[in-house]
DNA sequence: CTTGCCTCTGACGTCAACGTCAGGTTTTAG
DNA sequence: CTAAAACCTGACGTTGACGTCAGAGGCAAG
């Protein structure tokens, strides 16, 4: 299929293709004129990429990690960065639950006016109090919100 | 406390701090020379800003978030605003558990050459495997790594 | 053949959360 | 009192993942 094509099926933009291309994350046979063509295959490869984006990883470490995802290279190296980035994730996940439970803290304080502090919610509130906010991890960021 | 003192406690920095104030996140006494002194409380609150920050909100929606995490003025709107957000974060930590799947799927698979796929871990790769990866929460956003 | 849509390669624009530098005032240490 | 350290207000620089525009070529249909 051409980039046209991909990016309606894996939901992302044209430009956005050919930059993850640019960084070396996702590679294109090219027709005589130069145009990109893709396989089936494209479509889950750029939806891995765009969750890895979406984990916070930059393009530099996806291009890092792709490689021994796909080809199964399995260095030692590429092994410790599997497991360094496995345990980033989980370390924001951590961090991403305790946010979430003081934004439950807050919704139940400021709860409706008419009952008291006592809830029904404590519901995971007390799961998940492992690590930090992993706070070297500065992200800047955009949210739609 | 000053401006430094303050970057010192809570681990960001004094422009950091400075901006905050300019977003409306955060608000000094300025003594009569125009420095800012803060609360013991600035420090809570300003690893509060770090922890919304981290989860993707923007300076904007925790301006507007704010207010009613302080002062708990609980409008109808700002509470709907809080479960929003709280489900976005849901939502992102589904996420991030799907790519944390996915990670040690690929980890299981490229695995030590000499022992086959079976593994002990299958941990939690069974547990939350709930909604999507928000797809519509692009952030670019850095990463140490 | 030509019309309309898709694609190509640059190249500059954007946005957010700061970093950094300049030039000046204030507070603190000796 | 004086020098160092901390603070102030602008204001411009940075970075990453794209958006957007310009100008030129490719491709199937009528």
């Amino acid at each position: 299929m051409r980039i046209g094509e991909l990016a309606a099926r894996s939901g992302v933009s044209v430009r956005a293709l050919r930059y993850y291309e640019e960084q070396g994350l996702l590679e294109a046979n090219r027709s005589d004129s130069g145009q990109r063509h893709y396989p089936e295959s494209a479509v889950d490869r750029v939806q891995l990429i765009q969750m890895l984006y979406a984990a916070g990883l930059s393009s530099r470490t996806i291009a890092e990690l792709l490689p021994c995802v796909e080809a199964k290279v399995s260095t030692p190296e590429s092994r410790a960065r599997l497991f360094a980035e496995r345990d980033r994730i989980d370390a924001q996940i951590a961090g991403l639950t305790r946010t979430r439970n003081r934004l439950d803290a807050v919704i139940a304080s400021s709860g409706s006016p008419d009952s008291g502090c006592t809830w029904i919610a404590d519901r995971d509130a007390a799961a998940h109090v492992s690590h930090f906010a992993t706070p070297g991890s500065r992200r800047p960021g955009r949210a739609l919100s």
